[in-house]
DNA sequence: CCGTCATATTGATAACTGTCAATGTTAAAG
DNA sequence: CTTTAACATTGACAGTTATCAATATGACGG
């Protein structure tokens, strides 16, 4: 898979019903869980924060501050990307991330949502 | 039962950085992973759906519609406690079980505040 | 074409996680 | 006190995950 899965058109969490509001199938309950799997790691998170706040980031410009190896950036990248988190293009040589805010809104519309009133 | 009262005197992302904002710091990646791996297992999701949905259950209701055995849903209300999630108070022989809004909303504004300040 | 750089993939390994049977604990009932 | 019901805890096992070394792919510069 030379070319990562760049395309989030189809966002992962497509219908997502909230938590509070009928009870949750079993197959949007596994789909959920896998994004939020993916925000369940550390190293993620900061990746995630570091992206968020520059914009745009090279994977090059990860492994420093992350204190990771190459392979392992490489492998949390792909996880973030499969979970509609955030998107990469291929410029040169380098891979440019930026987050995906319309996923990131839906997940936490998913759980601002898993309230009785409000 | 409509309303459940909640007395979360400190939630367990007190101070919780959003995404965005500055570089999380290791200990709050640490911290809030915990909590999304909470988030990250379909039973736990479709329990905390259940709660929410009802406002309080008992854990001996919990045990037929996730079709899993007493002490998975025990080991799966603790995770989801320790993360600040539900709460539980014993009355009697039954467990019942609860939802905490403010955590959820704390987690929820971690996710809304990670992007490019629309 | 050749060497170099950025990234992806593979393989191996240690650590973690979900699950249930068996057992412990505590509170109501008889 | 004894029994029973609801939960919690322990122990064991299978499946998953994070990590890195080694290697492959692919693009750029000579």
């Amino acid at each position: 898979m030379a070319t990562p899965r760049i395309d989030v058109a189809d966002s992962v969490v497509s219908c997502c019903s909230p938590l509070g509001d009928s009870e949750l199938s079993e197959a949007e309950a596994v789909e959920t869980a896998m994004i939020f799997g993916a925000l369940s790691d550390p190293v993620r998170l900061r990746m995630l924060s570091l992206i968020a706040s520059q914009g745009e980031v090279c994977s090059c410009a990860l492994e420093g501050p992350l204190g990771k190896s190459q392979p392992t950036i490489s492998h949390h990248t792909r996880i973030l990307n499969e979970a509609g988190l955030i998107e990469g293009e291929k410029r040169g040589r380098w891979m440019w991330w930026h987050v995906v805010p319309e996923q990131l809104n839906q997940v936490a519309r998913i759980l601002a949502a898993g309230l009785p009133t409000t």
